[in-house]
DNA sequence: TTTTATACATCGAACTTCTATGTATATTTG
DNA sequence: CAAATATACATAGAAGTTCGATGTATAAAA
């Protein structure tokens, strides 16, 4: 109970790393744990989840990394979201309101009369 | 527009079926045409796609199907929800519940202030 | 009689995802 | 100070999924 279906995560990676990045620079160890505390625990990427949807969507252009090293002296590679990816984003949500709309209806409708 | 992404309708493909059988016996072709309704268009399954997922659906007992010749002398393959296949509707919607409250969490958050 | 719609089925290419594994450094604990 | 833990990134390969193409067949419509 709690955990949710990989199909589930799967379709929300995307637009849930565009969303944590709209808001601020990342990096991939941070964003693991932002999804963990957002979710409740309920999404929990592994590491080898995660950093190969960074690269994919570094890839696609729809976010762009640099390396810092902050001062731990430890070496983190954020990622920062593009106007590419941000036009995404709008896009992904959009999609998300008319599969819920979808979905809703279905839901709500009486058995048919046959 | 108007299309939705790939990762979005696998999601939804299994919580849409069970929905539909879980109102009415149905068979693959009816099925295709019931979900192009409901989703004015936007989802409409090859039939490649559907009969696969059918066949998981029923060797994952979610499903029990029967043949059927109607009045037009045409065979039919039915479908109809088994108790289990209940269940795991249950399950999903609950599933979607939470990741929409988790989705709408994150799109109305404001920035950090860093 | 030809075309279109109905109806089901499967193969295989293409893609995606996740687990396991590897490397390396900083911090904390005993 | 040594060991354990947390931080941080990376990739290979196994496993699974999806979808277009293709095939069969019948009923209805043009």
């Amino acid at each position: 109970m709690g955990k949710l279906s990989k199909e589930l995560i799967g379709a929300s990676t995307i637009p849930i790393i565009l969303s944590i990045l709209s808001k601020n620079e990342s990096y991939g160890y941070e964003i693991i744990q932002s999804v963990k505390d957002i979710s409740d625990g309920k999404i929990e990427y592994g590491d080898g989840t995660l950093y190969p949807v960074l690269h994919k969507l570094e890839k696609k252009e729809l976010i762009e990394s640099y390396w810092k090293t902050g001062a731990s002296g430890r070496k983190r590679k954020y990622y920062r979201i593009s106007t590419k990816g941000k036009k995404e984003l709008i896009s992904e949500k959009e999609n998300w309101t008319i599969i819920n709309q979808i979905i809703s209806k279905l839901w709500k409708i009486e058995p048919n009369l046959t």
